[in-house]
DNA sequence: ACATTGACCTGAGAGC
DNA sequence: TGCTCTCAGGTCAATG
């Protein structure tokens, strides 16, 4: 579940506390959960060295090891990082453990282990090897460029908004929040949004990613008229009440309000 | 070339 | 109480 701003929030939680240290040990005790770099070519990158700055990119997070390189971390589903003291005991599932000369560790955790930890030489190069689209936050991702993410695709405008591809930060539950408060049903085709709706979308999609950013990614601050509160099963509308329906669409778990969100006119 | 579906992964919670 | 089953969802490979 970490989307675009459960991300930005990591970003600030890393910058709060993990920067300009000397690491002293680096243990992986899942390899798992790496990518390209094994465990001793991370420990040997990282000793010695220091966390120096972060950079964020839709749903991965890079941070500058000295100017040896970046730490590619993405978070899969259920991927957190937790700062804290040893001997303390180290949160559960715990993957990755980067130990500091203050005694303090940054851990890396992924209970469902479908996040990465791995190693680059480059940020641009690693996110273009990877495919990964603009950054639904970018300064220039502008209606121009959410235009051209959409491109003529034919999916369900929700699966279009998750693809990383296409656009990168949006997963499962800001995408229903996005479709809901544009009231477009998130089975429509993306190219069959008239040009309105589409420069809807991207007003919305800009101000659902930033005000879930402003909070923090707490879900219990989001405002008031926000669907992800009551994305549970009995959950009703906060705009009028409707029984939130369930559905499947591209695969994945869908809520939305049948009342505010207008049907796909075509069905088969 | 593009769109859709299933597999991967694990443990919380439901149901019996 | 304790067991089994289902489900969550980001991403990629396989299928349509």
């Amino acid at each position: 579940m970490p989307e675009l701003p459960d991300l930005a929030a990591m970003k600030r939680y890393v910058d709060a506390t993990a920067l300009h240290q000397q690491i002293t040990g680096v243990e992986v005790h899942d390899s798992r959960i790496l990518g390209s770099a094994s465990a001793r070519q991370l420990q040997s990158r990282l000793r010695g060295a220091r966390f120096e700055r972060s950079r964020r990119h839709g749903k991965h997070l890079f941070i500058a090891v000295n100017d040896r390189g970046w730490l590619a971390l993405h978070f899969g589903m259920s991927g957190f990082l937790q700062y804290y003291r040893r001997p303390a005991n180290p949160p559960a599932h715990e993957r990755v453990r980067f130990g500091f000369e203050s005694g303090f560790s940054l851990a890396y955790g992924c209970q469902r282990m479908l996040g990465r930890v791995d190693w680059t030489a480059d940020v641009d190069a690693f996110l273009a090897e990877a495919g990964v689209g603009p950054d639904a936050l970018a300064d220039d991702f502008d209606l121009k460029a959410f235009e051209r993410a959409l491109g003529d695709s034919r999916a369900a405008i929700k699966a279009v908004l998750m693809d990383q591809k296409r656009m990168a930060g949006i997963g499962n539950v800001y995408a229903d929040e996005i479709c809901f408060q544009a009231r477009v049903h998130p089975a429509m085709a993306a190219n069959r949004l008239d040009a309105d709706t589409v420069s809807r979308l991207y007003v919305v999609l800009r101000r659902v990613l930033e005000s879930a950013v402003s909070v923090n990614a707490r879900l219990e601050e989001l405002p008031a008229k926000y669907l992800i509160p009551h994305r549970e099963k009995g959950g009703r509308c906060p705009e009028c009440g409707t029984p939130l329906e369930v559905v499947s669409v591209s695969g994945r778990t869908c809520y939305l309000c049948p009342a505010c969100q207008h049907a796909p006119t075509q069905r088969k």
